[in-house]
DNA sequence: TTGAAATTGATAAATCGTCTCAAAAAGAGT
DNA sequence: ACTCTTTTTGAGACGATTTATCAATTTCAA
């Protein structure tokens, strides 16, 4: 028995109630998905060559889309490309970015954390993901 | 006389530590971005239309990217487009998300950029601007 | 099994941003 | 101001990513 009994669950519920289909490449796509922490629509389109030959891209943006409408994937556009967040996935780390060097360090702090959820409730929202990223000098290129 | 000298000065400053020119076009765009927010590409290329309408799109961008080398502005994807945030408007670049409608909700909060100051001092960094962006529900759309 | 409704795959089209390149402008030296 | 070199510009071509189109296929409830 799989271990994502949950999101099997949501996404078969959401579907239910929009009078969609569960298809085979809908799950394969899930199966895929609920493996993986993020990823591109391009980048699954590779992965499900192995699986399917014939499952086409458009399939892929059309399945991601869904799942963010299921709740269970967060699209975030990075750079050029759209990323797909896998929901379940807790762990979450910000960054600090030099300009100068492109050094990144990896933080987490729960007082800003708190404070989102505040700010968020505030305002109605529930928050699902979130993304912070400092930029400046690192102490090295500070000078 | 502008009320914008500090950021003239910014920019000549890198102008002249690169070698670049300093246009007609390029004072036009920064007069204006220096108005703004924050504003994408498509949005001055309309708004600068009235001044100069033979101001072409490929300018702006150059321009806007420009600014962001020069640390007036920091490039934000946002949606489809890319946002340009005027980083001399402090405190006002932190955005709610609703991942279902799209609707965003800008927010300030002093006691966050506190933290984000604490932990980049605490890594030997100093922030010049920030992005942070909170995905999730709004109240509408939670229902 | 049947048939309406949803989905798919292939590809066209749209969108956004960058690249190309000849012509124009900037700016340093004269 | 004139000249010369370098940079910039404008216009459109181009590339990358995502969505729309549509005939053929699949799903699923009756």
């Amino acid at each position: 028995m799989s271990k994502h009994q949950k999101e099997i669950a949501a996404l078969k519920e959401h579907l239910g109630k929009h009078q969609l289909k569960c298809t085979r490449q809908r799950e394969l796509i899930l199966d895929a998905f609920l493996k993986q922490e993020h990823i591109t629509a391009e980048e699954m389109y590779h992965q499900m060559a192995k699986k399917d030959p014939h499952l086409g891209l458009a399939t892929i943006y059309r399945t991601l889309n869904l799942f963010c409408e299921a709740g269970l994937a967060q699209a975030r556009h990075f750079g050029t490309q759209t990323q797909y967040d896998n929901v379940s996935h807790k762990g979450h780390h910000d960054h600090l970015i030099c300009t100068d060097c492109g050094k990144i360090v990896e933080f987490a702090n729960c007082d800003i954390e708190r404070l989102q959820e505040e700010v968020a409730t505030q305002n109605g929202f529930t928050i699902k993901t979130h993304r912070l990223e400092l930029y400046g000098l690192c102490s090295r290129c500070r000078h």
